[in-house]
DNA sequence: TATCTATTGAGAAAGATTATCAGTGCCGAG
DNA sequence: CTCGGCACTGATAATCTTTCTCAATAGATA
């Protein structure tokens, strides 16, 4: 985890950008909340805790930064915020299943779309560089309350 | 054409509902319009061509009720306002190439996803009961531009 | 240390959508 | 025909997330 964070750390220090004190704090708390598809409210309470005085438009200036330089990835799943994910190391390509009654939201690994994404390609001549999919339903959890 | 947009009347015209001129003018636009994915804001321009003075907020109510009665599904595109398509007669699953050049939204018929959703079913115990899937990338006319 | 910029915090502003509320139109009962 | 109820409407205020503005500050370098 500590590692993780030196990564980010080092990532971000490319000459490009200064590395300050409300930066830093951002990465930890990215670094300790990998799994949790925050919003820039959620990190801004987070990082308040290691840093009071940070204000939110610092936390969406480094969250766009972070996003340029692809360390995170910026999430929207139609509730009306973005999310931001931290990338991890290993490409690990994957979707997200959206629970409709509790809200949770899980990955699913794999991506079976490749040969999807050929045939765009040649019949559409469409030339695909990402893609976005994901899965609205009930989690295990929760289905058996819908009938 | 006009026997569609009778037959967008119709399924309005439950009961539960009343057909008014707004909705009227609103159902024409969007029968005029089929593929084009349009906001709000765009759909209120049109429809003010036929009933100058529809309010806007009269546009979104009605936007809700025909999502509400699966006469339109409301779509993001991730550009920061929703996006409205009326659903087709048959059921016609498709997913959408969005054009980081030129903005353009296309669509791809088929589906290649029910593999995919047997087995976050089986895997997961996820009931999924939509999707979403978009496409990032350049089109057939961009894609050259871009080295 | 002095200087030059990038960065920051606070608050204003933007932009899409929703809520509020008084007025309007429609329909059925009497 | 008139009345009363109610869904609907338009205008506008309010909400909510995100971006912009700008003066003040901090960091790196010489």
């Amino acid at each position: 985890m500590d590692s993780d964070y030196g990564k980010l750390r080092d990532k971000l220090d490319t000459g490009k950008y200064k590395v300050t004190r409300q930066r830093e704090a951002i990465l930890q708390v990215l670094c300790h909340h990998k799994d949790e598809h925050m919003s820039a409210e959620e990190i801004y309470d987070r990082v308040r805790e290691l840093y009071p005085d940070i204000g939110l438009a610092t936390i969406y200036r480094t969250l766009d930064i972070l996003t340029d330089l692809n360390m995170v990835h910026r999430l929207d799943f139609g509730d009306g915020r973005a999310r931001y994910e931290l990338v991890q190391d290993k490409p690990h390509h994957h979707h997200h299943l959206i629970c409709l009654r509790c809200g949770s939201i899980s990955e699913v690994k794999d991506d079976l779309l490749y040969q999807l994404e050929e045939t765009v390609d040649r019949e559409h001549g469409f030339l695909i560089v990402d893609h976005r999919l994901q899965f609205l339903g009930y989690c295990a959890n929760c289905r058996d309350f819908n009938s």
